[in-house]
DNA sequence: CATGGCTGTACAAGGTTTGTCCAACCCTGA
DNA sequence: TCAGGGTTGGACAAACCTTGTACAGCCATG
């Protein structure tokens, strides 16, 4: 629960125009302290930052605020799992991408964390997931090959993120049953960031998932993947040199389990040869989609 | 047991602050010796440092209360170990890093996660590390040196250790002032727990930390420490195979900026060269001398 | 062009919250 | 006994929030 300065700090939007909106549409109805004060829970917020996005878009307030309601009575009557599978983001942002590298170029571990408060703010981990940390690691990603981020830079801020993810799989829990799942990447590979964005979503959707890291070799794949007694193993493949590894991997999943599932995911998963099935680059209904088919 | 002095060094909220605290929200209501003096308990000093995380995050004082509150009740409830009867942590545990051992060679994530809520709610980030984690990174250096512990169960439970202690790291907040301490592993160096850990009680000990994680060159880390204007470097030097990296970082630090303090902590400190103080092996001690001496 | 509604922002006057301080007094251990 | 530390309750200022009103810029309409 969050005073009004921090609601404004949060979704971007000024105090004054918080109060008006709710003055003049409604569009959300904090509750009070006894003194008075709003009090902002996430829900609110994320209601703002969609008011606020279609107001950036050009939409007028009223109307905005209109939509955001129609939006909200959807989401509440017709779907009981609201929050856990909200829409993805109503807009991409790339202001909150941009900050964040801007961030990461200047070592500033303030704006850091204060970005990822606004980013992880914004909806479930799936709908971050699609519309903040994939463009955000493919820009750092960019960012880094041209030099414009330092190697510390970039390790500052894939610690910041892996420190939020790691939270996101923590809360995620482990159900007693479901489909197993190991998931991790290739020997000499290191950018685990989509991979453990991929655990937390399946295990939100009901994976018991073994999440291995960085860095594996081949034969210890085998191991874990017999160990944990996995339906499926996920490799995840998020740059140019760790292609070969994770064919190899495949290879020796495949010759080892026959029956595995094996699936390959991440930026270069297309230069993987062997076997293994492509998961695609929308890392959240790959995730989704690979848990329902093992479970039903 | 601790005096109100005590308590507020440990947790970094002044005196004045902590009896407020407890008039006005009640948020621990420590024992009493028979002549009135408060007596904090391990589970007191928790809560107290998740109040002032939530408050340094921007929560209001009495929201931040109430949330400490709430997250009491769960943990009593679903915890029968929870609560009073908690024995804080002795001198050390082995039995809780067998545990853990065990859990990592069966490469099973739901015994790990059990054994972390054990040992992690035994008390402080400062006596888990000393009495739990300290030994059990020991452990499973050996274990994994003997080969009785995978591979893959080795990262597997330093993925584990890893995400509690994000998770310690964000709650520590951000200081607004304070020393500014760089902390990160040399070049190829990727076991970062202890370094993460050192970071962590160093952030609540009030030192503005930048955390580079592992595997920085030498050259990052003068770019970092002159960006973050820091006045202490500390490399951390788990194993043998990066000695020489942490020789040849310490040196590129000491000739870039003269006067920085240097520090080199972790299992293989002792067979450094060059510039830069040995921390020792109590990592707590360490990392709440240096930030006294920056600070004092 | 003038009108008028919409919208974001600014300001004033007053209430709330919170960290800190103080006075007066009590407890602890060498 | 004495120095250092702890206790309570009250008080205070700074920061923050409240409501109500006002106003300028913008845009569509008459």
């Amino acid at each position: 629960m969050y005073t009004i300065k921090r609601a404004a700090e949060i979704t971007g939007v000024p105090v004054a125009t918080l109060r008006a909106w709710e003055r003049r549409y409604a569009v959300v109805r904090p509750e009070r302290t006894s003194g008075g004060y709003r009090l902002y829970d996430d829900r609110a917020l994320a209601d703002l930052v969609t008011m606020n996005a279609l107001v950036e878009q050009g939409w007028t307030a009223s109307q905005a605020a209109d939509e955001v309601a129609r939006r909200r009575m959807i989401t509440d009557d017709t779907d009981p799992n609201a929050g856990l599978h909200r829409p993805p983001l109503p807009v991409a942002e790339p202001e909150l991408v941009d900050e964040f590298i801007e961030a990461a170029k200047a070592l500033d571990p303030a704006a850091l964390a204060q970005t990822l408060d606004v980013a992880f703010s914004r909806g479930s981990i799936e709908s971050v997931t699609t519309g903040w940390l994939l463009p955000t690691l493919a820009a750092l990603g960019d960012a880094w090959v041209h030099g414009t981020v330092s190697i510390a830079g970039e390790h500052l801020a894939s610690h910041a993120i892996l420190r939020r993810l790691s939270t996101a799989y923590e809360a995620a829990g482990t159900p007693r049953t479901g489909p197993h799942i190991v998931v991790g990447l290739p020997e000499g590979s290191h950018h685990e960031l989509g991979a453990l964005a991929f655990a937390t979503i399946a295990r939100r959707e009901g994976a018991v998932v073994l999440y291995l890291g960085a860095n594996l070799p081949p034969q210890e794949w085998v191991t874990a993947v017999q160990l944990h007694e996995a339906e499926a193993a996920v490799i995840a493949v998020p740059s140019k040199g760790d292609v070969d590894a994770a064919s190899r991997t495949a290879r020796a999943l495949a010759a080892a389990q026959p029956g595995l599932v094996i699936g390959i995911g991440g930026f270069e998963q297309e230069a993987v040869t062997g076997p293994g099935r492509k998961l695609g680059h929308d890392l959240v209904a790959a995730a989704h989609g690979l848990v329902d088919e093992l479970a039903g």
